[in-house]
DNA sequence: TTGACTTTCAAACGAACGTTTGATACAAAC
DNA sequence: GTTTGTATCAAACGTTCGTTTGAAAGTCAA
């Protein structure tokens, strides 16, 4: 096996487990011992890699959280494609569906979250990089795909807001599992996604003041 | 000075300490000397007082969360007072009062969702307790309320799915408020926090499928 | 085969952690 | 004044933490 792949599988391996553990757990509770043992290598690995636990909490976000939010944009832009000015209903419930179904697995869904969640809560070093590459730039793209087909009545201010309400829920929906699980009832399956996704676009599109009749 | 309350004001003043800083930085990420030195007592007041650490921040929810939890209720309920049957306009604006303006400080209100949010992303021993005698009830009388003048149309499913796309706004613009203050450009202060209101309540009841004009 | 370089490893470092202990201070009961 | 019970304290307990170290193993070019 050439050396450079040898290298990349350790350090990639600690990458996907710390990811995993960070998100489940948060980054004080998980330690390099437990991040290490769970992925088949040295303890000293981490250091070797990464220089300082810090860093690989950082490294995690860059390399595959970004990433992931990347592919996420992408399902919500290939959703539209081809239209070169979609109606509000079909925008809205592609954003529904890029984050809510997707092309995330169940398992990565969360994970995705539960990582943005603890930044926004709790920011880090990480959240300059998650504001600046993937928050700001969506945002902006979800509102000028819904703002071009809208009145102008609507001020700046006005539409950035519904977006954070849209969002909310999106996250809501997600890193809220368990509440919403044990309240409805209703198991996490691909059902009951998909009436997340309709209750997410619904609502979100009459709080837009659009009907669904324009879709 | 009376044995009792000598006892009291530093088991008191342990549990103001505690509840700031599990709220700020999480469970694992706070150390006892920390909360200790904080709270200008001696280190093992806190396992003479509770035995353990966990148990002390299952007593913070106990006798700090939840507490605000119900004047945040009182509150809501104090709106609605002397209507027997509130119109939904109503209803959702005290809810988002209650929740964003309301009895609570700015800080508590921070230290408040800060705390609801890590339960719900990542649930311990404390979220039985904050399910079973805040949320569950809250969610009851809430969708009470609305339900009572609304249509039968909408089934029990739909009003909590409601209920909970309300509660994801409410619980957002209080946590993420980092985020919302950046990208927007606004400082959280009176002024927004009104603006916030004014979003929720109309968001949600343009969601809801209920005009203002109804207030 | 040698030598330079990278990666892995067991072992240890000092610091910080949650918890325990036994002495001390102090208020109320007898 | 002595006893009893509670609260506080400094000190130490054994663990676990993130990080460092130096040797061993492995890779590849010359």
């Amino acid at each position: 096996m050439p050396r450079e792949n040898r290298e990349e599988l350790t350090k990639e391996r600690i990458l996907d487990t710390a990811e995993v553990l960070f998100a489940r757990k948060g980054y004080q509770a998980v330690s390099i011992r437990e991040i290490t043992s769970a992925a088949r290598c040295n303890l000293a690995a981490v250091n070797y890699h990464f220089g300082k636990k810090e860093n690989l909490y950082l490294e995690v976000f860059r390399s595959r959280w970004v990433p992931r939010a990347t592919r996420i944009r992408e399902s919500f832009r290939k959703a539209l494609a081809g239209q070169d000015s979609p109606s509000p209903p079909k925008v809205v419930r592609a954003l529904a569906q890029a984050f809510v179904e997707g092309p995330l697995s169940d398992e990565e869904r969360l994970r995705h979250s539960q990582l943005m969640t603890r930044e926004m809560t709790q920011p880090s070093r990480a959240f300059e990089l998650v504001a600046q590459e993937v928050i700001q730039p969506f945002f902006k793209e979800f509102a000028g795909k819904l703002r071009s087909v809208q009145t102008d009545e609507v001020d700046q201010e006005q539409m950035l807001l519904n977006t954070f309400s849209i969002f909310s829920m999106v996250l809501y929906f997600n890193f809220a599992r368990v509440a919403v699980s044990r309240l409805t009832g209703r198991e996490y399956n691909t059902a009951f996604r998909a009436r997340l996704v309709e209750q997410i676009t619904q609502f979100s599109l009459q709080g837009l003041g659009v009907s669904e009749m324009e879709a």
